[in-house]
DNA sequence: GCATGGCCTTGACCAAAGTCAAAACACCAT
DNA sequence: ATGGTGTTTTGACTTTGGTCAAGGCCATGC
């Protein structure tokens, strides 16, 4: 018996649908391995070794610039494919933002195993797709909107993207939540400096549309005015 | 004998590899079209029911706000793909910046044939993957980089990709090149103003590291200055 | 209880980029 | 050549968000 056979994003990550002898193959590829809040699993401009399925935590996928300026590319869930398959490097670090457990394998074992098995590859060509949706609306926000703007479609989607994604039927947005992100990691989503972000933070909270209970903590008090100033 | 056997993109697009029969089939279900400089070909939050292969021209991919700011996500050349297969909804609006050729499908027949020919899927997901790391090195310069770094990086990434991409062995990136974008649209690609465009492009003829013999011309006098304003 | 250190918030000031308006320029058709 | 149109450039001014610096808050360890 594989450890796939009690993994809590079976029937969520790309591995979804295989058979039983498929993934008993995949499984003997694989191991799991937790990662502490704040330690790298990969890294950026590094030879592309690594890939993995998260299987719980919250992990970052940044870029930087050569005089340390950071910025967040991309926001990796459970279920969540990461890394870099089929190519020499990776373009991005990724960075645990939670204490996370992942499945990893080998780049080439996976790249390997991907091109004998249609149904995986395109699995994760879907998913694929959808994340350069998801990452072109970014491209709006981060070029076109103020910071307020940036503040409340920030808000709005964690507020989607954390619900808590079990077997029930789907829940609405989170009312409130706890947010992955210290102040700083907010910024370097945004495209904004710390107090910036702290300042706008501030100003909901006056404003009566969020109430901040602690330093991660968010709950909306007015969703309708948050959805409003997303624009 | 299908249009397929002259099609100059025939080795680089992703029907490159495919089988005689298999491009037969394929060539029966597209048709090719001419989109006019200006011509939209896909609207954003559309019904997806068509992708194409880009065969001549440059496109832009572009989402807006509701007010109308506008942010340009991505950029189509001749051998590309467009539009979006497996999804109900195509995210963004394609618009043809120079008059162009492209080879259309229809979505579901798209779909339909992609899924029984797992080389095509493949050769599309490595396309999206390459897709989805130029775009999140993008996000970086707009969240994170000056004006004068915009431009820089623009006017280099211009010149890489605007070289002619025949049979020839791979030249070096282009010295001298016609832009595909006004200035209101390299504003729309950086997340600027088309005054603060202008005044940078003065200010690089001004230093000597360009010259700007017309409108849409760029010739790079000092490539060196521009790489490293880039960043 | 109190000191320590890491975040976070706040305030005063500054600079980069945006806005508004006018002039210059290029391109086109006549 | 000439006039008309739309694009680009330039200038003056404003605003947004960044910078710098100080102070507050909270968890942790002694």
């Amino acid at each position: 018996m594989s450890s796939c056979d009690t993994c809590v994003v079976r029937n969520r990550a790309i591995c979804a649908g295989l058979e039983d002898r498929e993934i008993a193959t995949l499984s003997a590829m694989g191991r799991r391995r937790t990662v502490a809040a704040g330690e790298p699993l990969i890294w950026e401009d590094d030879d592309s070794l690594l890939v993995a399925n998260v299987i719980d935590g919250v992990l970052k996928l940044t870029t930087s610039t050569e005089d340390g300026r950071e910025q967040i590319v991309g926001v990796a869930y459970p279920s969540d494919f990461i890394g870099r398959p089929f190519g020499q490097t990776s373009k991005a670090s990724v960075v645990a933002l939670t204490d996370a457990k992942v499945c990893v394998f080998s780049r080439s074992d996976f790249d390997r195993y991907a091109r004998e098995h249609p149904e995986l590859e395109h699995k994760l060509l879907e998913r694929t797709l959808a994340e350069l949706d998801r990452t072109r609306s970014w491209m709006m926000l981060l070029g076109r909107k103020t910071a307020p703007e940036k503040i409340a479609s920030f808000l709005i989607e964690m507020s989607e993207r954390l619900t808590e994604t079990g077997c029930a039927p789907t829940l609405g947005p989170a009312r409130r939540f706890s947010l992955p992100f210290s102040r700083q990691q907010v910024a370097d989503v945004l495209g904004l400096t710390i107090e910036t972000v702290s300042r706008q933070f501030t100003k909901l909270k006056n404003d009566g549309i969020v109430e901040l209970p602690s330093r991660r903590e968010v709950e909306i008090i007015n969703r309708g005015a948050l959805v409003s100033l997303a624009g």
